[in-house]
DNA sequence: TTTTAACTTTAGCAATCGCTCAAAATCAAC
DNA sequence: GTTGATTTTGAGCGATTGCTAAAGTTAAAA
């Protein structure tokens, strides 16, 4: 008794997503988004609520995406150290070109969003906590599996993939320097191996 | 045979820098500038041109005020990483409530322009390159002291300095981490003389 | 076929944006 | 005190912002 929804959620979220992760939230219009996401502002309004709803929605996604990312580099690896490394080099080398951003989006988001008790800085927190956790489990495994000596926790070791992956992205987010990616991901790894 | 102007354009752009700095480009307006530097449009338009070139010179300062902070670290301590070592204590610990934000404003700069032909994005590479060559400088005496092993050269010290230092900068922008501070900078400057 | 509920389109609103400019205010030189 | 160059002020412009609400469209239910 209705007419139906037009447009995929999913496939729309993902291009706004992109959208998003490269311009910032505040730098992207609700115009630029009509146009990524070819819907007009009442089908926009009524599926998201507002901007915030949609970028909310996109930053999830981006993230769910991340980890999705991340287990299919697992299961085609041996070790998870193995994973894990195969995942940061398509991110910082292969996909690079094609990626909206060489900066994790959820790093974006939550420099992006300053005032504390803003919603969306606090999603960006529970977000990266979130990550955080799911890290710490691989790294569990890590160490279990042996990978990994038990001198440092499995929390301790995702702390430091975060800094390091952080920092690599950081600093390969200006042009001309891909050629260094490769050699630092090897020190980035050994430095894990020998911590 | 003029009127003199009012306003000490040093601290205005000091006060300026620090509002974008917390809020970024595209969120501080220009009645936000106005009300922090207490200018009125005309004043502000007719000294800096635009928001962009109040911005551009805040940019310029932020760098400048960085250097200086780090030259006056390395005046008070016997060795260039003693002096590193409490600036970035400093920054990351000491400064950390009082600073409009955890995350170095040159790196969201980099984050937040994406255009590649943007002028601030051009800016802020151009900035960050000098303050590459800066720490290099910098590592470069620390090695020629014997500080340092010239196991790696002088500007793959300063890269992973900066990849460490921006990595844990925004780690620490999440909130009710802070005892991991302290542990995790000892850390960084383990590494930097195991490397 | 008609009804009806759900979705899409579209014009456009109120607010805010970056910014301008004519008038008022200011101060050094005379 | 008067002059005149210069700066400051503040009303407000045109453009753009996020968003709304009414009209139009569609398809399932009656």
């Amino acid at each position: 008794m209705a007419n139906k929804i037009k447009f995929e959620r999913e496939s729309v979220v993902r291009l706004a997503s992109q959208l998003f992760w490269q311009k910032g939230f505040h730098a992207t219009s609700t115009r630029d988004l009509q146009e990524a996401i070819n819907m007009r502002p009442g089908s926009i309004y009524s599926a998201f609520g507002s901007k915030e709803g949609l970028y909310s929605e996109s930053l999830k996604d981006y993230t769910l995406q991340m980890k999705a990312q991340i287990e299919g580099f697992l299961s085609n690896t041996d070790t998870v150290l193995e994973g894990l490394r195969a995942f940061v080099e398509n991110v910082i080398i292969e996909t690079k070109d094609c990626s909206p951003s060489a900066i994790c989006m959820l790093v974006k988001a939550n420099s992006e969003f300053a005032e504390k008790d803003a919603n969306l800085y606090e999603l960006s927190l529970n977000l990266a906590a979130q990550f955080e956790a799911y890290l710490t489990q691989l790294f569990e495994q890590a160490i279990n599996n042996g990978e990994l000596n038990s001198t440092m926790t499995a929390l301790e070791y995702a702390r430091f993939f975060q800094v390091q992956f952080t920092g690599l992205r950081g600093y390969f987010n200006r042009p001309g320097v891909t050629q260094l990616a490769q050699p630092m991901i090897e020190q980035m790894f050994l430095l894990i191996k020998k911590l």
